[in-house]
DNA sequence: TGCACATACATTGTCGACAATTCAATAATT
DNA sequence: AATTATTGAATTGTCGACAATGTATGTGCA
């Protein structure tokens, strides 16, 4: 498991309102703290053994990402998931992918794109036995690295410390396991190659087709 | 100048921290603080008169809007300003801005879009006789409407809460008073008719295309 | 002279206590 | 009885002090 070619960053943290910070996330992100539960400051500074000081931090740059919603002199709940805000979500990823997608065909380094062709062919030795180990690690990894590829600090940003974890929150709560294994497949192997063609407007337009098929088939699920 | 068909929010600061943050926000994008300076903790807070604790919320939340840069146990920089990231900003301007624009098309009310041509023709007249009043709080105006009309919580805040304020700050500190003042006003009254006829399709390429011709005119201004 | 190390200073990070606000339960009034 | 005040507990907001970290100065040694 641990020797793929990831290219994580590895965000480390440092002082200890990072720490209380991730691990917050951690929790609320894979359902530990309840959706829409209240946060109370006093009750998390003892379960985590930090100051409230450091909880508040912690809980601001959890609200900066939209993970809790804060009230002024009331407090921070946990944000509920529904479907109008996963549609929400993805009309955001639709758009910010998409041009992500165009970016790295312009800007991304060409071993950065030999290495992510090496990915899906790794993935693909793994997927085809059956195994459907693709599912998530690989999704985010293909989304991530061509994020990354656009070189555009803004929308690295956006997406991956804002979206991509409400993503993944979704996906655990709702009980998503790695949607439309196969033909996702191909459809990434389709825009490295516009990307490797450096094209960037058909990039553009396959990811965010890319997405809105995904968006499509958790709809579906959820409407069922 | 108040009697306009204004729509804005007008987020009233309550705590002692949001003052504080909204004081430093605008001190940065106005330039009264200097891009790329440092900001001490116990400087500003014998400054503003109020507490450190209430400082580092500020910062931490100038921070989340990427107006400052924080290292920990080091401090925060206020942003530095260039092209490249100017560039940047206009290309998730026009990724977001671009689905904001059709998804105004599907979600924005009859009354706000007539509302909206009632603006337009409002500054009409008043670019007509030959003032430019129409640049700034025009052009910010038409597109805040679009982006809350889009009714996507997220668009709304990372548009409004993050990139304009750091747009502002560029066209300040550059020096690019209002851009294209006639010729941006066709575009505006393209887009508004495409979205009243609730294509969403044309609306996000027109408005694609609008925010291109922006930065392809800031480009040039800034190379010269 | 140049470099490594140690020391002192300044700045950020963390903490506990106090002040201000909210919310609920109770009492008072029409 | 319904509605408005009031009072109280609980929670959030703010503050000043202390601890930890980083930076710069200066000292010793090769």
């Amino acid at each position: 498991m641990s020797s793929q070619i990831s290219a994580l960053p590895a965000e480390a943290p440092v002082t200890s309102a990072d720490k209380t910070f991730f691990k917050l996330r951690t929790d609320i992100v894979e359902g530990e703290i309840l959706a829409g539960s209240k946060l109370s400051e006093t009750e998390l500074s003892t379960k985590y053994e930090v100051s409230r000081a450091v909880i508040r931090e912690a809980i601001n740059r959890l609200a900066s990402c939209h993970l809790v919603e804060r009230k002024a002199n009331v407090g921070a709940r946990v944000v509920t998931l529904s479907q109008q805000g996963l549609i929400q979500l993805y009309q955001v990823r639709e758009a910010l992918e998409g041009m992500a997608a165009r970016l790295a065909a312009y800007n991304m380094e060409d071993t950065d794109i030999q290495a992510m062709e090496q990915l899906l062919d790794a993935h693909y030795n793994k997927v085809k036995p059956g195994e459907s180990y693709y599912q998530e690690a690989g999704d985010v990894d293909f989304h991530y690295r061509i994020v990354v590829g656009s070189k555009n600090s803004h929308l690295i940003s956006v997406l991956v410390e804002g979206i991509y974890h409400l993503v993944r929150m979704y996906r655990v709560q709702l009980g998503m396991a790695g949607p439309r294994v196969t033909t996702a497949f191909d459809e990434h192997r389709h825009i490295v190659k516009a990307i490797a063609n450096r094209d960037g407007e058909l990039a553009e337009m396959l990811m965010r087709r890319h997405i809105l098929y995904s968006k499509n088939n958790i709809e579906r699920k959820l409407t069922n």
